[in-house]
DNA sequence: CATGAATGAGAGTTCATTCAT
DNA sequence: GATGAATGAACTCTCATTCAT
């Protein structure tokens, strides 16, 4: 009998080499022959494991989106003040983690598919909603009682807005600073 | 009797060209071929004015920038206090210039290209410097004093933060919410 | 304890799964991997009892020619007359057991692929020579004696040809009116 | 301005590649790679003109039919009493014209395929018709009254078989043989 | 005995580029 | 100044075969 148990391995092997290809030499550039190099596998592999390119990057961003979640559950669950848990949400976003090079290109990439990709946009508005939602959330904890929403917007786009930068610069984030202008614009908003 | 100073027009046709290509099919997936077909030009037209398909991209996004630019001055001029100029440049960003679906995608597509291009990393540095440099003037003329520098980066976080989510929430930004939440960044700073 | 004599049973499946992928996909769409589904069985199988595609290939003509022999020589030893003799080997070829979709299409496949395999061809010869040399007893059998093989000839040409039309016009052969023809074409030779 | 009018020139020397060699290496191990380099011509041409592989091979099939009917209606032209054109139709099939190698082992490549392919069908479905239309009418001028149609249907079942034959047999057809046959088995309807 | 994971050669197709016109 | 026919490298995907289990 052959080895078994062998797809969710083969199956991360190349979800994670489809990460460190697209950080080395771009989205457009990425290929099934550089992926399978990457994870030292043959090409037919990816066919075999995704039925093709197209579901691998799909799976791909999936995964992304996933260890982001998995972040933000495990940074939450040690914070037990809403002040912590508004650190928890910027620093999930802006920390170490989130913030590897690997990561943050690939995820570059995706945001700039998903216009041309309903499965792409999909995955993408799971991740907005529930990013909105905790915020929300937060706020209204913090004694926020007007207009949550247009504040949980904003916040939301100022830490997108930090995190695209920093990839832009090549700077790793401070999230200190973004932290401290987080709950400027909260009391603003008191 | 051959036609003279075609050059700029071409050159222009093709920029333009490009853009709309970009949008339409997404960056990955745009084609000379199709460039040329969407200019009513043939596909040979290319090399001849720009030499590549990597130049000519370049060009586009050099283009974008110029317009973002241009944009930019013409509000300025029309700006007489700080208050206005600052609007000016908030208006330039998330306004309709910059907002319509073309130029859109073409900037987010190329900002996914930037880690991936020097020469595309050296344009979109320009950008941002320019930007920055404008920020921290018109904040000293609103009475800013502390920490310029890291306030002109916060407000620029925010700007293309808020501007990206539009861009992938399908929404047109509303400049007047963004513009409320600068006031409020600026005064927490006073 | 190991199963013992699975090889006659594997290769029959094996021929009988590649007859009816033929039938389905047609012979340049017929894979290992489509045969070995067909017949429940995994890819590897088929190295292991054949050695190879084209072996496998080659054995399922050999199979095809070999149950039309049987078939002929069943049909054959219930005739008495020469009469019904020439009629069994009509009813052989344009009867329903070798008229079945399933052989029809494979037998089709392999005379295309006559002119590309030496053992092809020769199994092809086999065929044909017993055929003619069965033919020409029959006919010397009913009183036939000027130019016996050029009507054995005529008359397998016409055998052929009936059954590739109805083949290919999804027909079922009538081997009546076949019968009656054969019958008319012998006559003018006495 | 580049060579122009060169489509029909280009399209028949790829017809004529794919005809060389599918007689070369079969239907199944018919790759465009090697139609191409028959040609002496690159692959990208193959998909400029055709599209695809498939419709190459379909315009190549159309092609024998229609080489087929242009020779047929040739012969016909000179012929002038019934036996003449009854004649005409036999040499048409039998003779060298249609008995190269090549064109021989494309038309049996593709009557394999036909069961595959609804528009093989549908041209092979215009040349069956066809000929037994004008095998009708040759039929009736001669004064054949009785099962015009099961004649007709037989006589082309004989020279397709006869043909067949000839093909796996390597010998070349001898259409005088086949015309004795025909005017034996249109004597016996009469 | 039998499996199916894994391979890599080769398939069809696309594409940026060149160049004769 | 402009064309688009032609190229061939590179792409994704398929497939017969191998082999550890």
């Amino acid at each position: 009998m052959p080895k078994v148990g062998m797809q969710p391995i083969r199956r991360a092997q190349l979800i994670e080499a489809t990460i460190r290809t697209i950080n080395k030499y771009g989205y457009a550039d990425t290929t099934v022959s550089r992926i399978a190099r990457t994870a030292g596998l043959s090409v037919g592999i990816i066919s075999h494991y995704f039925g093709g390119k197209d579901s691998l990057l799909e799976a791909t961003m999936q995964h992304l989106l996933f260890s982001l979640h998995r972040d933000l559950a495990d940074n939450l669950r040690e914070a037990s003040t809403p002040e912590e848990r508004l650190d928890a949400m910027i620093e999930t976003i802006l920390g170490p983690e989130q913030n590897q090079s690997e990561v943050v290109t690939a995820w570059l990439a995706f945001w700039a598919q998903v216009p041309f990709s309903d499965r792409l946009e999909r995955i993408q508005n799971i991740y907005n909603r529930r990013l909105l939602s905790n915020t929300r959330h937060v706020l209204k904890q913090l004694g926020v009682t007007n207009r949550v929403d247009t504040l949980a917007e904003l916040i939301a786009a100022f830490i997108d807005g930090y995190w695209l930068r920093s990839v832009l610069s090549h700077q790793v984030a401070d999230p200190s600073e973004a932290r401290a202008m987080v709950r400027d614009m909260i009391r603003s908003h008191l």
